[in-house]
DNA sequence: GGAATTTGACCTGA
DNA sequence: TCAGGTCAAATTCC
């Protein structure tokens, strides 16, 4: 996912100025805790809420919203008008050693099951922190009746990146603990030219043909600021190269292959 | 006891 | 004026 997603992808950049940082279609995809490259605000509590419309934040849709790599604090809770559902605060657990600025906001959307959650990201992560387990990734090639698509799944192991204390609250937040799980799943339909990205809590349908690959050895994401920027998260390791080709270790995917003429991934 | 969460109050922006 | 975002004391959990 090189390029900022079409109408009705998953990611919504509510910030035209985070759309500006990240460059035309053509630039690389920024990530939560990705490559804005804005600074943030001084921290006093009144700078802190002065124009909240000019903070950078994009939208992601996920079915585990406490799952993107790192590790949040919760802050507050709120009732919103109009919804069902609170709406959860959380920021950056290195905000105060790392004046790292990142929050996000979580809101259910529906009763589904699992429930679909609507997550705003606000500024980047200056943390630098990777908090990333070994992902197991999962490139499930589809059968032929589903289309061009391209199924990639990340079986975190979980542990290795987060404490006892908090894998059991984000459990008992959502569901009970699949074997497993989190995965993420990104979908690519070259045929609709959309592309979605989804957690799951629990494991993929079984598809009619899959490889398993490490990431291990996977270059390091492009950056569009100098410094590194964040971590290198699950997460980053894949939306950075899907604009040419899917990188991992001796493993590559030329996702555009068939379809030339066309790099809207 | 330390760290994280909860929750009511406060403040800002629309 | 009010809805939303954040703070911070109180509470809970390990």
């Amino acid at each position: 996912m090189a390029s900022p997603p079409p109408k009705g992808e998953s990611f919504d950049f509510e910030d035209p100025r985070a759309q500006e940082a990240m460059g035309s279609a053509s630039a690389s995809y920024s990530p939560p805790g990705g490559v804005f490259g804005i600074s943030p605000p001084e921290s006093s509590r009144r700078d802190s809420r002065k124009r909240r419309k000019d903070r950078p934040s994009w939208v992601k849709h996920t079915f585990t919203p406490h799952f993107d790599g790192h590790l949040w604090r919760k802050y507050g809770q709120k009732n919103i008008k109009d919804s069902v559902f609170p709406r959860l605060y959380y920021r950056c657990s290195y905000r105060e050693d790392k004046q790292c600025l990142a929050s996000k906001l979580v809101q259910q959307e529906n009763h589904e099951d699992p429930p679909l959650f609507k997550v705003t990201y606000t500024y980047e992560h200056t943390c630098n922190t990777a908090p990333v387990p070994t992902p197991d990734v999962v490139a499930e090639l589809p059968a032929p009746a589903t289309g061009d698509a391209l199924f990639l799944r990340f079986n975190s192991t979980g542990a290795g990146h987060r404490d006892a204390h908090r894998m059991e609250q984000e459990r008992h937040y959502q569901q009970p603990a699949a074997p497993g799980w989190p995965s993420m799943m990104l979908s690519f339909d070259s045929n609709s030219q959309q592309h979605e990205q989804c957690t799951f809590p629990s494991e993929l349908p079984p598809t009619a043909s899959s490889s398993s690959f490490s990431t291990e050895g996977l270059p390091a994401p492009p950056s569009t600021t100098d410094g590194g920027g964040d971590g290198f998260s699950t997460w980053d390791s894949l939306r950075y190269g899907l604009n040419d080709h899917v990188h991992f270790g001796d493993h590559s995917y030329l996702p555009n292959s068939g379809n030339d003429g066309d790099d809207n991934y």
